[in-house]
DNA sequence: TTATAAACTTGTAATCATTACAATATTTTA
DNA sequence: TAAAATATTGTAATGATTACAAGTTTATAA
């Protein structure tokens, strides 16, 4: 499906902007911050501003078409709503890995009357390539 | 066990700042951030500096006797690394509560050759008392 | 004890991601 | 076309964290 309808299906106008933020975090898969993105985007946009990115981002996030990853980082990284799943991150040269995500249990002892919505969950250790240099 | 030897068998020298900070992180289980610590022991030590603050979680980090929280908060948070557990953060009024760490069933299908040190879990949602006001 | 070195603590300035906000540009609506 | 709404931009402010050098305390050795 297009950039432009989903974008649409979500309530988002389909500015050529939004749609290449969209598009950005489509085609990587690496869970890029806002510098990542707006370096990555400023070529094709020179009038780029990085406030639009913050924006766009904010948007997508509360639009539900974007997540942000969770780590231990400084910074925020995003990626696209899609599929839940776990991530991996090396503590050596820092990418990020998609994971699948464990099978959830149960929800945890003492919560019953809390209303989970969401669950995060992130691995951290030293990467095949970094293990095996 | 005495903070001093916690502090002195992982091999910190317990300063009377260090021994406080720790007490901090023991006493209160709310994984308070560095502004809520220097906040709580600059009355005891007029003298304390924020930096100090860095320094010695770092330091702690470092020999793992504390964790930074993973959360979406902009500031990092603090926790002692005794029991591991996962957290659940509120989204109405940010508390972030303990909660068991779900049993792992098995490393995600496709990193048995990475090294994975640390799983970190993160539930959200609204907790009780924000439920029922 | 006294001198010297090491370790610890402090204060200030710099950095860096994020937010605030007002100005400009574009698109929509009347 | 004109006015309103929306989108984008640029600059300044904020706030957490880090860098770093100076000061203080503690340990070690002459
Ligand atoms: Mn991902
Ligand atoms: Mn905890
Ligand atoms: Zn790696
Ligand atoms: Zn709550």
């Amino acid at each position: 499906m297009s950039s432009a309808s989903i974008l649409t299906q979500h309530g988002i106008k389909p500015s050529l902007t939004r749609m290449m933020i969209y598009d950005c975090l489509k085609e990587s898969n690496s869970h890029p911050n806002v510098e990542e993105i707006y370096r990555h985007l400023v070529n094709q946009i020179p009038t780029l501003s990085k406030t639009t990115v913050y924006n766009t981002l904010h948007l997508f996030t509360e639009k539900q078409i974007a997540r942000v990853v969770m780590l231990k980082d400084q910074e925020n990284r995003y990626d696209l709503a899609g599929h839940p799943h776990a991530h991996f991150q090396c503590l050596v040269c820092h990418q990020v890995y998609d994971a699948e995500l464990p099978e959830e249990s149960h929800v945890p002892r003492g919560f019953q009357s809390f209303k989970i919505v969401d669950r995060s969950v992130l691995f951290t250790g030293t990467c095949e390539r970094c293990l095996n240099p």
